[in-house]
RNA sequence: CGGGAUGUAGCGCAGCCUGGUAGCGCACUACACUGGGGGUGUAGUGGUCGUCGGUUCAAAUCCGGCCAUCCCGACCA
């Protein structure tokens, strides 16, 4: 990609309604564009992003096992009576109304449309467990939006269920999904924690939560620093505790001391139980040849906000430093004088087109901007990798290799493919 | 929904107190210079001052309603 054809509008100033920083730097970065309180404009830059997390979350289900479908985003209110959350929703649930007056909703969830499908195609125990699940655009009228794409309003989730014939098959197909959200955060490369957490709205007997550290998340929960214990700290308040007070003492387990901290919750999976199959009438015939109720488990993953969790766990006062394998683009040619000096500009593009063949996605600076123009902007968007090619470059076929995290050398632009081969 | 704040060009802001020609920086356009850290000069473009109403000869400025946005809280698959 061109820099100068890409809708790439930088800003210097961080705008007046961003707080904290993934907000800020995803404005700044050109990633996002406000709508309306909570509801964002991806824009290329961002969604490239946005994308690549996506890919890896699909990855991920698809070798679990998991299959992919796609849900409306509206739905009938009749579906939402059977479970009685049309009611129990409350104003976070956006209602709308067809030109015959008819009611719906915008799916903040879809539990009911998923029970209602599988209780209508499927009717054995031989098809089961089932594991589906689609990646789609989320509404929630959320009370306070905020934080730019951590807490929208409208946001992109990648939401799985799973239709399982008894309890011990769910617990099965819940800890392949536990392996599944690990391997996800973890391919991304973010520090984090599985976390015990409160059930909520949503219901049902277990569950665990994804928590991102980062000083910025909405949660509070309590860690030890030596072994796998953590808990949301909903969960301590409902007990009476005192959070305050938790920090150093013995972890519950024996292992380590308590730690608080703050996380940002970008999965969350449970185990329903029978919950929506029962009141959805959800069956299939059993070894018995009789109606049994399935079990279910749902699993969801917040894609954009990984987006913003990522930056908030990898940034400076630069810019982004983006995890390698979300980085929107790998490389950033950052041709100097390129408007100016046809060996510069000659070099550049055949530079570029050879990377682009090698796999890599590229983008070339051609701006006629200066070095320093240049270079803030790429760090700011946080590509990992520059080539310069400048002045040096006209004196002695040098280019300099500088990555986003500081590390620089020279070479001559014939050996750079192979150096690049290195870092792949 | 309770508490707090803000709204003037794409972004950041001044002007408001004390009413009288709409301003600054960045960005953007043209030209010239410059070209390894947001460079320089000259000339430009861009605004119903959130909105509706009131006071006044006159309102960005004073008064009131409304709207929007953000922050804290409550809430949150």
């Amino acid at each position: 990609m061109l820099f100068s054809k890409l809708l790439l509008p930088t800003l210097k100033d961080a705008p007046q309604e961003a707080e904290v920083i993934s907000h800020k730097l995803m404005l700044r970065a050109g990633m996002i564009r406000r709508v309306a309180s909570g509801i964002y404009t991806w824009l290329p830059l961002g969604l490239k992003v946005l994308r690549k997390i996506e890919t890896i979350v699909r990855e991920e289900m698809d070798s679990s096992g998991a299959q992919e479908v796609l849900m409306p985003m509206v739905q009938p209110k009749e579906l939402w009576e059977e479970t009685n959350r049309w009611e129990k929703m409350g104003p976070e649930l956006l209602r709308i109304q067809d030109r015959h007056n008819r009611d719906f909703c915008l799916g903040p969830t879809h539990e009911e449309v998923i029970t209602d499908l599988i209780r209508n195609n499927v009717k054995s125990y031989k098809e089961l467990p089932l594991n589906i699940y689609q990646i789609q655009t989320k509404f929630r009228d959320e009370v306070r939006p905020r934080y730019g794409v951590m807490r929208g309003r409208e946001f992109l989730m990648k939401d799985s269920y799973s239709f399982n014939e008894d309890e011990a098959c769910l617990q099965e197909t819940y800890l392949t999904m536990r392996d599944t959200y690990k391997k996800i955060i973890e391919r991304i490369g973010l520090d984090y924690k599985i976390v015990a957490a409160d059930s909520g709205a949503i219901g049902g007997d277990a569950s665990e939560e994804f928590h991102v550290l980062a000083e910025t998340g909405e949660d509070t929960i309590a860690i030890s620093d030596d072994s796998e214990y953590a808990i949301n700290t909903e969960l301590l308040l409902k007990e009476g505790e005192d959070i305050a007070s938790l920090e150093g003492k013995p972890s519950p387990d024996g292992k380590g001391v308590i730690q608080i901290k703050k996380g940002i919750e970008v999965g969350h999976i449970f185990q329903l139980g029978k919950v929506y199959a029962e009141d959805m009438k959800a069956n299939v015939l059993n070894k018995e040849g009789k109606a049994s109720t399935l079990f279910m488990g749902c699993y969801g993953i917040g894609i954009s906000r990984l987006v913003a969790a990522a930056i908030e766990q990898n940034n400076d006062e630069k810019g982004i430093l983006w995890p390698h394998c979300i980085a929107p683009f790998d490389i950033n040619i950052i041709a100097i004088g390129y408007g100016k000096d046809q060996k510069i500009a000659d070099a550049s593009i055949k530079l570029y087109s050879e990377l682009k063949d090698m796999g890599y996605e590229v983008l070339l600076d051609d701006r006629k901007d200066g070095y320093g123009t240049k270079m803030k902007d790429s760090e700011l968007i946080g590509i990992p990798l520059n080539l310069i090619i400048g002045k040096r470059f006209i004196e002695t076929n040098e280019i300099e290799l500088k990555s986003r995290n500081g590390d620089s050398s020279t070479n001559d632009i014939s050996n750079i493919k192979t150096i690049l081969d290195f870092y792949k």
